[in-house]
DNA sequence: AGGAAGGGGTTGACACGTCATCCCCAGCAC
DNA sequence: GTGCTGGGGATGACGTGTCAACCCCTTCCT
């Protein structure tokens, strides 16, 4: 079992401080190249390569915070500023009569080809070319655990927590 | 060498996935649980840990910007607000009439103190029990070697791009 | 029919971050 | 001295994110 005093022992500290500061160098990096090659924030691709990808380049907020995993507010406050910068367009749901319909403009989708690229390179150049292939895969196994071990998590704490967590 | 195209080849979109979703999941629970449980955002964990562990808990602004890696209107804004808090002073230097010299309350010592060991917890429930000795171990060199590619590239960009890249 | 419950969407206030700009003071050239 | 430069710091405007309501429509219960 890992420590019972108030702080990390010297492995897991090691661990923590590499994956912080990794992070720490590495997204501010990858949004400040993309902003300054396209324009686009991190949300804005986000939500700009979920509506490409979908049949027509339209789909629902509900869906849009599906797969983007923003909280409905933030996204509609986001929505709102994509619209007025022309990207987007929201009208009234046809079917339905509740309810938003999300949808590229040619403007939106201009910005997502152009950015398709170039954030292809980024990733290149960030993460996979520093790497060789086993760390490669190695990373691939390791995120795929520890994402499906945080799903997992959100369930358990509704139910009761899970035994072995003193306190 | 990855693909010449215009997005990520199958094992290249692999690890960018996992690696995105991981991040995402992971980083906003590690956020709430402090929040929740200390009152304490991010920036106001990473400021008074490093305030706690310098000589007499206080330091200049820029040591602080340099430990946390904010910038420094960013790291002013949120000092601001942490002195209307309580957690922190802000006075004039005392040594060299310019600049200001930022220092621990004791409420600040208190919120600090008390959320070491809960974030302590957060990290080994979230990170390190879902993984194996072996993983952990994996984990820490390739973070290691991300940094250490990140602070490099840095510098690199001042001069002129590296060669290999197209373009 | 009347009303509770819940999903989808909207709003406003406020916390947070970024950018551009400006101020102040030390150190140095002249 | 005067003036330039640079680091440390402060400010205001604006973009972004979060929280807590709230509205609207549908569904389901009675």
């Amino acid at each position: 079992m890992s420590g019972t005093s108030d702080w990390l022992d010297e492995d897991e500290d090691r661990v923590w401080n590499a994956f912080f500061e990794m992070q720490v160098l590495f997204w501010p990096r990858m949004a400040r190249r993309l902003q300054q090659e396209t324009g686009l924030s991190e949300p804005d691709f986000a939500i700009l390569s979920a509506l490409v990808r979908a049949p027509d380049a339209q789909l629902r907020p509900f869906e849009l915070s599906g797969v983007t995993q923003f909280e409905k507010s933030r996204l509609h406050h986001h929505l709102t500023r994509m619209v007025g910068r022309g990207l987007l367009t929201r009208e009234r749901c046809p079917d339905s009569s509740r309810g938003a319909m999300i949808a590229l403009t040619p403007e939106g989708r201009d910005a997502i080809t152009e950015a398709y690229p170039r954030r292809a390179a980024h990733i290149r150049q960030l993460l996979i070319e520093p790497l060789d292939a086993g760390r490669i895969d190695a990373l691939t196994r390791i995120s795929e655990a520890l994402a499906d071990h945080l799903r997992a998590e959100d369930v358990t704490l509704d139910d009761g927590r899970p035994a072995g967590a003193e306190g």
